[in-house]
DNA sequence: CGGGCAAGCCCG
DNA sequence: CGGGCTTGCCCG
């Protein structure tokens, strides 16, 4: 009956969402391979910062005070600077191992302190920032201006962009652009390089290159070279070629932005996030969803979930899942591997596969949360 | 500045929208192709009443009925039998040239006294017929019932239906589907001829042929033997498969559907046509449109054109996007019974079964018809 | 099936 | 840029 809201779903919130006390469960290993999951390992905070410390990283005057700026009980921002840390973040130590570059979620600064800085007072017409819900409202194709920071900030470290959904159950889909805007004569795709075709997001530079994972995950890659200006970072254009609401793509879904530090051996050496979201009228939506927050956190001081927004943030295309119940539902990912012999068995295997995954999906009600790794068996069946 | 309305551009009401007074000035000889423009050729009503009668052709009383029937002042409809004649038709007599088969927009009966018959009363929860204004909403992916009817009910002519832009500005553009649609992922795509996955609209016959002219225009031509029935008719099952709110498609534009009787050599004997609307909720659109319609004729009696909404259908490529849905679907019921060993097999057996059926409501985005059925195997399997 | 929201898009 | 309508879709 309710719907899934910020975090109310046990591994739902990364530290975007999260926040203040219950800190991010999701600090984890994640070894499975396939497709997307979330797996839980949470790390106190305490931990955290302590780890932070020892690093000796120096953003904790930031860190501490953007701990508890979400979601909860709004703080009031008491800084607004011209150039502004983005403020979530904080420095766990791990690394996360390589299989899953992209759909880590916890941010961390790591040894090159990497930040991500910009500017909300400079959002033009075409883009608004919501410090309270620390989330970037824009137009489609309209340039997002960002810049990274890292210390030493020595050459050869790349920034990887990679939109993800924010949401768990849509968190292991990769996010492609719809068909109406990768048509062929839409505008936005013309004289470009076809790899840059399917990528909702799009880095103004001629030496970013447009990388698709195994996972369908897609992401703009760019070299960072060296910073040249006096703030000692690096700036860097965003833009984005479709919009969260379009339908064959994202959606209605909501997003966000992560962006990965990596070395030439694709190393992951920081990550930051941003949550986007690409629209129409990025002020009007802006003010709606502080609205709704406020409202949110104001009568409801904080129960369990939180019970809040009726509508969900649904499915792909043209298939409605049915309504019913749900529960807080099994996130977690498994892998399975075993082998079979001959085509026919591999093929039937493959197709009750997904077929009990389309059975699980009714009787669960988590259709949606089925379906990425359905379309994963389709492709492997296709492909025989 | 100002948006094209109704009939505020010149040329730009048709019989469907011009209407009693003022008649049509579009009943043209109409010989150019490429895009869009609008021609003048006005032939006053006296004139098409008299080369009507001169042809003997025998639906005038119709016709003079019918002549002022839309828009300005809105007639009781004088008749609503449970099969109902459609409304807009009348005679003119001219044979258009054969280089305009799509862009004519005056109907007539031709020698055949072809007549585009349906019964707006069994109209299901799919689609709706409004009399007022002559014109039927629907749902996407959802049968259209109709029948034709010519005289002598000869063999060897065939129907052939086209949809076109209702207002002059885009009439000369194609209807194509949008991209959403056309997507090789969408349901309504999968086990098709090509050639139909650009067509808005489809006929449920096998001996259907889909056709691209020079100018673009899709139509889809299929034979029509002779009527089996005492009713004379033929049926014939049509579907749309996009919205007129589809984004890289028809955009919001208003649409009307062309049949014309055509005999081996595609010459034209005889043209209807009925105004279609095909979007998600055929019922509130029909609704408010004849509210606007009437409010409409009430306050401004009969003005110039006549100033009304204020939205303009615009041609565009703008974007967004819809989802998919089912395309005619198999709908009978099969029985399967067999024999299994052991409570295991049994059991299983079922499980699978069920799967199946969800995997298969999933395939063929018909879930909602599979799970009666489901739900009696799950019933069997609460049984043990 | 009806009510209501979400979000694109038109308009002034 | 703000207001308001359109129209898809969710939900009860
Ligand atoms: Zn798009
Ligand atoms: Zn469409």
């Amino acid at each position: 009956m309710e719907l899934p809201l910020f975090g109310e779903i046990d591994d739902n919130c990364g530290l975007f969402d999260g926040l203040s006390q219950e800190l991010p469960q999701d600090f984890h290993l994640n070894g499975n391979l396939s497709f997307g999951q979330p797996e839980n390992n949470p790390l106190a905070m305490d931990e955290k910062v302590s780890l932070q410390q020892q690093l000796g990283l120096q953003d904790q005057t930031h860190t501490s005070q953007q701990y508890q700026h979400h979601q909860q009980q709004q703080q009031q921002q008491q800084h607004q600077p011209q150039q502004l840390m983005h403020p979530h973040f904080f420095l766990p130590q791990t690394l996360p191992p390589l299989s899953t570059p992209i759909l880590g979620k916890e941010e961390f600064a790591g040894k090159y302190n990497f930040q991500l800085i910009f500017n909300p007072k400079n959002s033009g017409k075409h883009w608004v920032y919501s410090e309270k819900l620390a989330k970037v409202f824009i137009h489609m194709e309209q340039v997002l201006p960002l810049s990274f920071q890292w210390n030493p900030p020595v050459d050869g470290l790349w920034v990887r962009a990679t939109m993800v959904y924010k949401l768990d159950q849509h968190r292991s889909q990769p996010v492609v652009r719809c068909h109406n805007h990768m048509a062929p004569d839409n505008n936005s795709n013309r004289n470009i390089n076809p790899m840059q075709v399917k990528h909702v997001i799009r880095c103004l530079h001629n030496t970013s290159s447009y990388e698709e994972a195994n996972n369908g995950h897609l992401s703009v890659l760019t070299p960072l070279g060296v910073p040249e200006t006096a703030l000692n970072n690096v700036p860097m254009d965003f833009l984005f070629t479709c919009k969260n609401s379009c339908s064959s793509g994202m959606n209605r879904r909501a997003t966000e932005l992560i962006f990965t530090l990596e070395d030439e051996s694709s190393q992951i050496l920081g990550r930051r996030k941003l949550e986007v979201r690409v629209c129409s009228c990025p002020k009007r939506d802006k003010e709606k969803e502080e609205k709704e927050e406020s409202g949110e956190s104001g009568s409801v001081p904080l129960a369990i979930g939180q019970g809040k927004k009726r509508k969900i943030p649904n499915p792909g295309l043209g298939i409605s899942a049915p309504p019913g119940k749900k529960i807080a539902m099994d996130n977690k990912v498994y892998n399975i591997s075993f082998n079979v012999i001959g085509k026919d068995t591999y093929n039937a295997c493959l197709r009750s596969i997904y077929n009990t995954m389309a059975g699980q999906g009714v009787q669960q009600n988590n259709l949606e949360a089925q379906k990425p790794f359905m379309e994963e068996i389709l492709k492997k069946i296709n492909e025989m």
